[in-house]
DNA sequence: GGGGGCTTGTGAATTCGTTCACAAGATAGG
DNA sequence: CCTATCTTGTGAACGAATTCACAAGCCCCC
């Protein structure tokens, strides 16, 4: 639907407003402008529009928009109209807690399969699921495609999972491990770098005004 | 150091600049030039000149960087040279994750202190430190200041939460929570928020090609 | 010691994202 | 029906970040 590229910044901020627009729905609100929008967010009103702007005209000039309405929209421009089939690789300390994550079945983040190297782990029965070998990875794909697969394995091992992931024919990634991935340009990957975000805090830390 | 404020994107990337440069030092490499960490990062060379050139001229033209010597002017710039005193709040599911994560320790963020508001947890020994009240807090940084709060409690307790933290004061917050949190302007916040990358995930999927 | 080959550091040009500012609609009330 | 008030949608202006392009410096070798 979009013209052109949506900004990565214009992604992240729609992801915003459904979640304001979300907390409007269950106050009972039926009706919202962009300046209310943006209070919540940090942001400018005309940033609300123009964000909007690139995907449509939602609103009513004089009045603002329908908070069911726009909630509507927003969950289809971003894709979260259907269920996405998620497997998660590697079952260590933060695998298992996205694994047990109730935030992801929320939004229609449907935890389908664990996956592991560890023979002490795989057959055990983990969070409702039957722990595999990930050689089973692309067979299981075969028989039932998997949309996502979130990498939460030690960083060394990482590229190669990847490797085996990509190998499986999944094409969505969402990485834990703090190191930079490559994959072909039909995988879309995604890397949340928790060491990276510390940094990022150290630095906003050590150069106060 | 620098004479202007540095966007946050830089920021970002200097530290996988370092990651690179320790990867390169392992590998008993001597130095590098700005191509071969641009070739790692999926950035240009020009890119790696203009973020380093913020900050100080620490390369030598015709040869490139001394590895050992660019290793350390990227830590003393992050603010990785000194330790920082980390305390968790909320030991659930990810709290607990974060308090084992040795990626933390390894970078000089050292998790001093643990602390919940669920009785049955407070007062028990969890990784090698006793679970603390959030009411202790306080006092205990006074004794003792705590540079860094981790959030990692509930979404609707978070806020409530920070006011807490800032109230006890401590300046820096990193929070997990995926709600727009609140903080004075001399309180550093930085949110990761994994639905909302997710939901980054679900927009590009929703729409390649 | 001078020339050739590299690579840095940085203004200038360009691209990208945000903010401004206002015409176009919509509503409500007299 | 006309006016006052409100809020959207969007070109245009602005500002920020990236990329270009090249002079300046360094090393090596002849
Ligand atoms: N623990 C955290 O809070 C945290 C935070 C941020 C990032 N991370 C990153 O997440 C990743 C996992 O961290 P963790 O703390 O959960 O580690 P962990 O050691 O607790 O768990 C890793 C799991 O991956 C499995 N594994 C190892 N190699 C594998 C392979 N080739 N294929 C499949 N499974 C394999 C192991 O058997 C283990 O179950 C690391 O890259 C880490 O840097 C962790
Ligand atoms: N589990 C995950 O993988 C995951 C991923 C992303 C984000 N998060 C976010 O992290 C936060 C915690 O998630 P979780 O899954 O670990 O939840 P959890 O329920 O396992 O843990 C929450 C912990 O916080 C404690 N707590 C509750 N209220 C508190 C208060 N007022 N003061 C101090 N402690 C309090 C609880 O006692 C519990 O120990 C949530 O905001 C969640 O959205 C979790």
């Amino acid at each position: 639907m979009p013209l052109k590229r949506i900004a990565d910044s214009t992604v992240r901020r729609l992801s915003l407003y459904l979640r304001f627009l979300e907390e409007f729905e269950n106050a009972g609100l039926t009706t919202v402008s962009s300046e209310e929008l943006a209070a919540r967010g940090g942001t400018t009103s005309a940033q609300v529009r123009k964000d909007l702007s690139f995907f449509g005209s939602f609103g009513k000039r004089g009045l603002g928009y329908q908070v069911g309405e726009l909630t509507q929209r927003m969950r289809r421009i971003l894709g979260l109209e259907r269920d996405w089939r998620v497997v998660i690789i590697g079952v260590g300390k933060i695998g298992a807690a996205l694994a047990q994550y109730e935030g992801f079945r929320q939004r229609g983040f449907r935890v389908v399969g664990l996956y592991d190297s560890d023979s002490a782990k795989i057959g055990r029965e983990m969070y409702d699921l039957y722990v595999r070998s990930v050689d089973a990875l692309a067979d299981d794909n075969r028989e039932q495609p998997v949309d996502i697969a979130v990498i939460a394995v030690p960083a060394p091992a990482a590229q190669r999972v990847v490797d085996q992931v990509v190998a499986a024919g999944i094409t969505g990634i969402m990485s834990f491990a703090p190191i930079q991935l490559h994959v072909p340009s039909d995988v879309t990957l995604n890397t949340v770098n928790m060491a990276m975000e510390l940094e990022r805090l150290s630095y906003a830390l050590s150069n106060r005004e």
